[in-house]
DNA sequence: CGCCTGTTTGATCTACCTCAACTGCTGTGG
DNA sequence: CCACAGCAGTTGAGGTAGATCAAACAGGCG
């Protein structure tokens, strides 16, 4: 059930937009036959290594496109080095920025990484002749837009166990989704970050986390199998601790066609 | 030359979208003569009054639209009252959701506001049919998205001095731009915000935001001329200050259409 | 087996928060 | 014209959440 498993080498892999599994949720989820042939004749699949760069902060942005699958981290670097992870993306989600020479930040492979690739120029030109594409970007980039607000409240105002619990929230509804389950209690959860990668999610330190996390250990609310796999077992407790507003908490996942990297 | 000053009352007030002052920058900045024509029919304006609420958190959205003048704040509120704002509107920002029905946050005039608005229906129909106004707040929205993501550095981890400084040099940029000067020393900025909405965005407490204000002054960085009006004395320092990167650290207020001149 | 890397746990330190008092401005009313 | 609320901002003293520094621990792998 691991989403971090081995990827069908390149070669043996579909090449067909029409059957690719995150067609209907991609950034070309809305297109049709001839819009999609065309983006067919113009992507190109590549794979990435956990902690491979795919973008760099700062460096020309030449390529654009959706993940296939695994999980990337977007993060921007202080002068000094402090890290800020700025984005967190699954597969289905879009990785890049049109209409800007030069990238914001960098996008790492966190596991192993395929992504469905467009050189810029070529995707910026079909962009402005298929509506469909452009408008299933934006819609997607309004998705982000909310999430990267919550993600602002979270960093400006929640104490480290408000950040844990919501980091956990967020990871149950996404795997619940996924899954077609319904949220419930003993969700068994994989959390495919690093220590570290958590605490550049959360803007705390690594020992932070930890701490954090041996404490809902202890007050019963999650169960740690292993490393990277969490069970929570009370769930509604835990949404308590967030202190997200209860109303607009689940707004995110119902939203247009549903996805964000980010929350739910 | 304070942009808080009294707004001409509505009525008298030009109705023609062909010369709005905000025509070239808002979010109808692409759209042809046929087009605007079509938004002019449609569109209404509204005045807002400090501390007036234009959105509510949670609350459906049934108008969005352009700020002509003044400044808006969007905040979101956890459940014991905590609040951080996520975003600043001014002149020619969009404001609203498209393609969502409950707002996510709330919108507050700060200073004396005058909105365009549209019904969000009928806007939602137009933009389906106009790819000039789709595309162009997709530009936008790109902009907001990676204007939050260097806010998510400066929320989790700047110094409360680094977010002063940061503040400083976002209002500094902005000044100078919409002034057509260069960013240099002695530049006087418009603080339109209380301590208290100060505090609220860049996720610290008044004492804290007072204290770092002393401490610049006290360090001849900057000068205050009253409680609104700051003279920035050493670009430079300040700059050095915030720990952004210098590559990149004008990307981002100044947006795809509007370039900035910068400082190193 | 020992090495390397990621994680936990412990002890201390500090930046920022909290609580509280004080300042200075603005408007109001006698 | 002064008195005096009322409010925004500043300053001070003390407390604390989370950072920092340091050491122990666990699992994978040659």
């Amino acid at each position: 059930m691991d989403r971090t498993s081995v990827l069908p080498p390149l070669r043996a892999v579909q090449q067909r937009c029409s059957d690719c599994k995150i067609r209907h949720r991609a950034v070309c989820s809305l297109s049709g036959p001839q819009e999609l042939a065309e983006l067919d004749r113009i992507k190109f699949y590549r794979d990435f290594d956990p902690g491979q760069e795919i973008v760099g902060e700062g460096e020309p942005i030449d390529s654009l496109g959706s993940v296939v699958d695994g999980v990337v981290a977007l993060h921007k670097t202080l002068e000094d080095g402090r890290r800020q992870m700025v984005g967190l993306m699954f597969a289905s989600d879009f990785i890049g920025r049109p209409l800007r020479a030069i990238a914001p930040y960098d996008a790492i492979a966190v596991t192993k990484v395929r992504m469905c690739l467009f050189r810029r120029s070529k995707f910026e030109e079909v962009l402005s002749r298929q509506s469909s594409l452009e408008h299933r970007l934006l819609e997607m980039m309004l998705d982000e837009l909310d999430c990267a607000r919550d993600w602002m409240v979270l960093l400006g105002r929640k104490t480290a166990q408000e950040r844990l619990a919501s980091f956990l929230m967020i990871l149950s509804r996404r795997s619940a989704r996924l899954d077609k389950q319904p949220l419930m209690d003993g969700i068994r959860i994989e959390i495919p970050l690093t220590r570290e990668a958590i605490a550049e999610y959360l803007g705390l330190t690594i020992e932070t986390v930890s701490r954090q996390l041996t404490k809902l250990r202890k007050e019963g609310l999650i169960v740690m199998e292993d490393q990277r796999h969490i069970r929570i077992m009370n769930l509604a407790r835990l949404a308590a601790i967030t202190q997200d507003d209860p109303r607009a908490a689940d707004e995110y996942d119902g939203n247009s066609t549903g996805n964000t990297g980010l929350i739910g």
